[in-house]
DNA sequence: ATGCATGCTAGAGTGCGCTCTAAGTCAAGC
DNA sequence: GCTTGACTTAGAGCGCACTCTAGCATGCAT
């Protein structure tokens, strides 16, 4: 129960199969536990290490960035500190991303504003046979 | 003044004159004047216009999206309704994707404050002598 | 008039992140 | 014992959005 077959696995974190193995062979790095047929099981521990990628991954960050954190993560504890820093440098990516996305919905959403006022004056035209 | 040259259009709207390009081509839309020798040059309305999808491409909508977009346009005005209606879908989307993207930053953030304490810990173990 | 920057074209190439193919293995159920 | 279906592998293929190349034209500045 808390070892997950693939399709578990793919129910629970949302990505593909084929994206599951692709990440397991480009990162080089969990060590995913197979069965005595060879075959794939998740535990928890995998689990939450692969939300936590696919939160890397949905932020933007590259495979090869995720990989460098990964590969730190494996060199022992005394990396910590240049993990953190990773992740920090990555977050204020994300924040200065964050702020131009919210920049340019503003731009579109004032264009929406105009075609409702646009639209609004035309039926109202309609309305009184103008 | 109000006609840039392309080098200028460059500094303008953060594209390369490459992307400026393929964005025409690909887009088959707006008709970018040219002087005597055939060389381009952007009308502030371009300008305007070329910032505009500027912001969707920034918010993720795909190049296609926006050829369809620009293809209402370029139908008239009895568009209006459609194109506001592709806007606001967008605007769905990427608000989705907003809070998708905070979620995830947060699980970031969680795993540097994780960080944070344990590094602290480890420091102030240190000094103690521990 | 000469040199150099800027721009032009068509089309090829790149990098990324998947995504799929083909052929095969294994375990469980009928 | 046979079928079914979930899984395995190595490697090819794809879609997207650029990004660059090569070779040529134009036009301002010395």
């Amino acid at each position: 129960m808390s070892q997950l077959s693939v399709s578990e696995a793919v129910a629970e974190t949302g990505l593909s199969a084929h994206t599951l193995r692709y990440y397991e062979k480009e990162m080089l790095l969990f060590e995913v536990p197979r069965d005595s047929g060879g075959r794939r099981f998740y535990t928890r521990e995998l689990l939450a290490a692969i939300k936590f990628i696919s939160a890397l991954r949905a932020t933007g960050m590259s495979i090869q960035g995720i990989k460098d954190y990964i590969d730190l993560y494996r060199r022992g504890e005394h990396t910590a500190q240049q993990r953190m820093g990773l992740l920090q440098s990555h977050e204020e990516l994300v924040q200065n991303q964050l702020k131009k996305t919210r920049a340019s919905l503003e731009m579109i959403r004032r264009k929406i504003a105009l075609y409702q006022t646009q639209l609004d004056a035309a039926a109202s035209a309609t309305q009184q046979g103008h």
